[in-house]
DNA sequence: AATATTAATCGTATATTGCCGATTAACGAT
DNA sequence: ATCGTTAATCGGCAATATACGATTAATATT
């Protein structure tokens, strides 16, 4: 997908940056929370609460599942959206890992440590 | 009361999503790991932990320094990179709040029940 | 000054993404 | 069966991203 040869990085950073990428725009962002909020998770819904257009809407909500971050289950004429939280899940602790795993440089092996907050 | 169909995304939502947009790429988040274990954290010493040419990992350093993730630090003929910790912090603290925020749906292929209108 | 080295940038080609209007498919209701 | 509603998909276009070789700028060494 990104390069043309045999991607020759490590799986796990495959994994990391492909959910990267579908959390790399506002509006899929966006989308979670609203999922998150409203009770009733229907597509129109979701367009109504987004500045873009229907087709626009299930393009990001298609690269939302394509991830599987997201679950669209077909209730009559409609999509009712659910979260994964499995997948919710499995990517807050990949970033976590990510984040925790590379500290700081400023020399060798130290880890910078953290302000509480 | 805000138009949703004409107000922009909000800022933090934004922002997360620019910071996510910058580790969407598997090079990316390896130079991250890179530069966390190499010492010495010279662009020279990343490109050859890469399977990428040299303008290639140029750019995608340019890319991480855009959204503060990383600094340059020009040594002679070389340029020595960083971990920014400050922008590390921040941008754990913001996939964290997603994800806690966002919490999780209803179990697995569980649909929310429609509201009639 | 001349040369070697390093890394950013340029130029370019290709692929992907983002956006929308229009269309289609699926379904409920009449 | 027809109509209206919903949402996925199609077609097309512009913008961005990715990749690389070639070039340039800066510096260190000789």
């Amino acid at each position: 997908m990104s390069d043309t040869k045999n991607d020759p990085f490590a799986t796990h950073v495959v994994e990391l940056a492909d959910l990267a990428k579908a959390l790399g725009h506002p509006a899929r962002v966006r989308i979670l929370e609203v999922l998150a909020q409203t009770p009733g998770c229907v597509c129109g819904d979701i367009v109504a609460q987004l500045p873009l257009a229907q087709a626009t809407v299930s393009q990001h909500l298609k690269e939302l599942k394509r991830v599987d971050l997201i679950q669209g289950e077909i209730a009559g004429p409609r999509t009712c959206y659910c979260l994964n939280s499995k997948t919710l899940t499995r990517a807050r602790e990949m970033f976590t890992n990510l984040f925790t795993g590379i500290g700081c440089c400023q020399s060798e092996g130290e880890v910078h440590e953290l302000e509480s907050e």
